[in-house]
DNA sequence: TCAAAAGTGTGTGCTGGATCACAGTTTGCC
DNA sequence: GGCAAACTGTGATCCAGCACACACTTTTGA
């Protein structure tokens, strides 16, 4: 059984609750039970549901879609402070969307009730939640636009860019081919592109690891 | 001055607001006023915000970004019955988003104010507004797994279906360059795809309109 | 009423990326 | 320690869809 303290920190990490105080969590910690997870654990599938908003506090987590035809899309990779399967509450069923572990992970997780009524009666938190997800609307927005008209090198410098948080983040620690599910694009191509924005000192490469060297001229090359 | 009455019938089509009683809607209403506009008038965009709120009770309105290269994506076409603009009710601003009327049209009107303090005092509305936004969002995802991975002809298919509401609606008015701005094709290769479908008896095709005949085989030629 | 503009049809290159087919290198694990 | 699996690098081939070019038809609006 983990501690109340650390149940606490998990949830203080987690943006949407960062206005409320020490007490105020407590409360709801005592409805949030941490989970450690094994990597490549599957948290989320469209048949197990149930548990349903999660907010990761340490670890990475993927986020991703199959299509009826098997084809992957990662629709984002999670680090810690982040919180996932808002969706649920919204009473959608994301048919066909799946989270996994991508490395061992502590999650905090919540029931839909609980979160609904928390969410009913404190207006701080409905509205942090409201501005999740405008944020997340936002996020998507941006991906069509890119999906849709930008030609593959643009579309991996925008993702780069993204995953950085505009290049606040240095290090992107990601394979090639998990790259290219986001962009859709397949991993050769990714690999040939991240090798040519190496030989212009953008970035660095390591195994499983991007290395943002000059944001702002990524940035310009996005938009060409 | 347009009456409360149709004032009313303007929010009663508008299913946030479907299980409120005609009192309620009254008193929304007056705070509601209903605009009469021109085809191609610019209703939201960068610039001039304020207003934020929208619904369409007549007419057709064309939600789109402007990339900064000048390229265009629509983002919906919206048809009576639908509201738009809740990204600036979450505090988002839609950099490069603009809403435009394709026929003559007519819309609610609400300020950011009046509608964060009906979402904040109704919870039935707040939960209305949650369902739209989750509805939006999953819409979008969809789009996104589209984008990613179909070809154009499955892309152009999908589309159809989505805007003829899984082909309960039977005519969709778009010109075959308009749909090319949602797909990301260009014109020609929207016309050619079209035409392969009209050979197919899948569609029947007009000046401006597109009418679905076969939506079951149009949805098994989507995912293929 | 009669341009001009908007919408559609069609053909010919060209090219960005997919696909396939490897080889080399690092990591994890029994 | 050593094998298997995961990750990365790189070429050859092929094709979906873009760009451009132009003809034709319908609608719009001074």
């Amino acid at each position: 059984m983990i501690s109340l303290t650390s149940r606490v920190q998990c949830l203080n990490a987690v943006e949407i609750f960062c206005d409320l105080s020490v007490e105020e969590l407590a409360v709801i910690s005592k409805r949030a039970p941490v989970r450690h997870l094994d990597s490549k654990t599957i948290i989320y599938s469209p048949e197990q549901l149930g548990e349903v908003l999660f907010m990761v506090n340490e670890g990475q987590v993927q986020i991703y879609h199959l299509a009826p035809d098997g084809q992957m899309i990662t629709v984002a990779i999670l680090e810690s402070g982040t919180l996932f399967g808002e969706m649920a509450i919204l009473g959608q069923s994301l048919y066909g969307n799946y989270a996994q572990t991508m490395t061992p992970a502590i999650l905090c997780t919540m029931s839909v009730e609980d979160v609904k009524n928390i969410l009913l009666t404190d207006l701080r938190i409905s509205n942090r939640f409201l501005e999740a997800l405008g944020k997340r609307l936002l996020a998507m927005q941006q991906h069509v636009s890119i999906l849709t008209f930008k030609l593959m090198p643009q579309r991996v410098a925008s993702l780069l860019l993204q995953m950085s948080d505009s290049g606040r983040i240095r290090e992107i620690r990601c394979t090639h081919e998990t790259l290219a599910t986001m962009v859709g694009a397949n991993r050769e191509t990714v690999t040939k592109i991240l090798n040519e924005f190496r030989t212009q000192n953008l970035i660095e490469q390591y195994r499983g690891r991007v290395v943002i060297l000059d944001p702002t001229r990524l940035a310009a090359f996005e938009n060409s």
